[in-house]
DNA sequence: CTGTTAGCGCATTCAT
DNA sequence: ATGAATGCGCTAACAG
């Protein structure tokens, strides 16, 4: 296995059809100022030696490489994976390609991973910035000199465009459901408050429960099931108990699902759950947890193709996109029974 | 935005150093042959001027592109995208960087993935192979000439190496557990049979039947709810009722489960339930779910290790690997009620 | 419409 | 230990 027999080139296809490069050249872009049986036989011979244009040598001369760099901090993640997933359709479609990187949301890594995509001359980049942006990330990006669109979180500096989620607003929603249905003590479950997403989220519950005169209450420890337990125990005991969680994020959601269910804490009866994120059998678990669902085949489909569009010249503005979520009513926040 | 200043080259930075290329070069290389202080000066001027080697150049003299093509039929099915998720680790330190390339399944878009490939001349290819390989597949994989590993299922001709999980034994070994509970009639419920791991499982279930004197009961139509319903619900009606059932994959496990719980089936006391492969929240749910778990870390470093020492040329003859799977006892089977 | 030619940035003989 | 020169495969002037 593995004999690298010398593929043929550009030369070798224009010998063979006994006409000059520059024809052949011509040919694979597209075929343009150039004969018609000229370019049936090329194509013929193209076919017969199985020429396939060298990107390298392309991009060498073009500068431009075809391909787009991708920086998610896990691919493992529903969400990222999604991301990539619609990325790596719309890319193809114009003749892109994805070079996949991540980071493990560690800035360090993140720095790594520009300065590969800055040694492969990606020509446009998506990303999932760092916790927090710092100078070297921005002057790393400055360095790439390629459109770049942010994905999920900004970054700090408004000069690259970014599409995220209506975190603030939709935790608004979500919150003021959850008054709606008569609910007075509600806990805000995160989630790292350095996060963007998280921070919004409960910028958002903040606002609504103070419109309606409800105190604050938040936990941002709830990364594994211990502290998740703890910190929702601790206000299932307190004088003012809880009547209600609203998990910043996936995990934390989950995780008071959990711990409800091996308390015996009947949801919603005796306390209700809403949770940010929707998830694989979300719909399935008893009861079903009502959620807040971000666009993200909107989200990610705004981001490349307005990363396409940029790259394209056609838009060297940056932009800023909010796109809008929805709450998905099911049976944990009291709505039904069933 | 995205003005593309030109970037420093090789000649800037010997320029700026006052010395030939070459060295800068060999800098560039490893530093060997080059003279201490020299070495120091090179990097000093490479940091200033902010250095970064071009790939494309060094792909095309080199005829080495630092890229590894990865086709997954999808990235945001969870085995995949751990699979992505690990190579990206290992072959990051080696330096090479990951083409991701989606099939969604389908024989077609597989060609031209490859095609793509090819013409980003990849120094290597992880594959997931479609469900049935096709002369053209054979092909272009080996027009690709590069070591090929290939995942989760095996291509027809021997050619090339895999790295799969042992579908068949840990059939067996789940359905022989069923059989332990005393359970007679088992259903197994599939699964697209054409794919190879289906087939296998397939193949390991009727074994363990057989071997114990039972019927053989499949149902491979259960790729969304209704059919899964259909297929469940003409077996408990039937006079010999089934009181098992074996998901032959993610997807029938759930159904089957979405199935059970909407009709007020209990399990695992009227009919106990083990799936194959694991997922998110299969030990959350009520009751939890016993599972065959691949180890799919192992697989997919095995199979990314087996690939980058074929690239390296330590090991030149295909190698088929079957990585073992592990039974992760819940609730579902009936081994604990808790 | 078609052919000739000159680099793109780099690794690599071959000298020195 | 270091430098000068060549060519990898391709595109884009520039001629014809």
């Amino acid at each position: 296995m593995n004999i690298r027999r010398s593929r043929p080139t550009l030369h070798d296809v224009a010998r063979a059809a006994g006409v000059g490069t520059t024809t052949v050249s011509r040919v694979i872009n597209g075929g343009h100022y150039v004969g018609p049986e000229m370019l049936a036989r090329i194509q013929r011979v193209m076919k017969e030696l199985g020429y396939q244009p060298n990107v390298a040598a392309r991009s060498l001369k073009s500068d431009r490489s075809r391909t787009i760099g991708l920086i998610v901090p896990s691919i493992t993640d529903p969400f990222f994976a999604r991301f990539a997933s619609v990325a790596e359709v719309h890319a193809r479609r114009k003749d892109y390609v994805l070079l996949l990187l991540t980071s493990q949301d560690k800035a360090q890594l993140e720095l790594e991973d520009l300065q590969i995509l800055e040694r492969h001359r990606v020509d446009g980049l998506l990303l999932v910035p760092p916790r927090s942006s710092s100078k070297a990330l921005l002057q790393n990006l400055r360095r790439l000199s390629v459109p770049i669109v942010a994905f999920d979180r900004p970054i700090a500096s408004r000069e690259f465009s970014s599409v995220v989620s209506d975190n603030n607003t939709a935790a608004q929603h979500a919150v003021r459901h959850l008054i709606h249905h008569g609910r007075k003590r509600i806990l805000c479950l995160g989630g790292d408050p350095n996060l963007h997403t998280i921070r919004e989220r409960m910028k958002g519950a903040t606002t609504a429960l103070k419109a309606a005169g409800l105190d604050v209450l938040a936990e941002m420890e709830a990364a594994d099931y211990p502290s998740a337990e703890a910190a929702i125990m601790k206000h299932m005991s307190a004088k003012g108990k809880i009547d209600a969680i609203f998990g910043l994020y996936n995990q934390s959601t989950i995780l008071a699902y959990e711990v409800m269910q091996n308390h015996g804490i009947r949801v919603p009866e005796r306390v209700s759950l809403i949770g940010f994120d929707d998830f694989a059998l979300a719909a399935t678990l008893r009861p079903s947890i009502t959620v807040v669902r971000q666009a993200i085949e909107e989200l990610a489909q705004t981001a490349t193709q307005l990363l396409l569009s940029h790259m394209a010249g056609e838009n060297n503005s940056p932009q800023h996109i909010e796109v809008a979520s929805n709450l998905v009513i099911r049976q944990s926040c009291g709505c039904t029974t069933a």
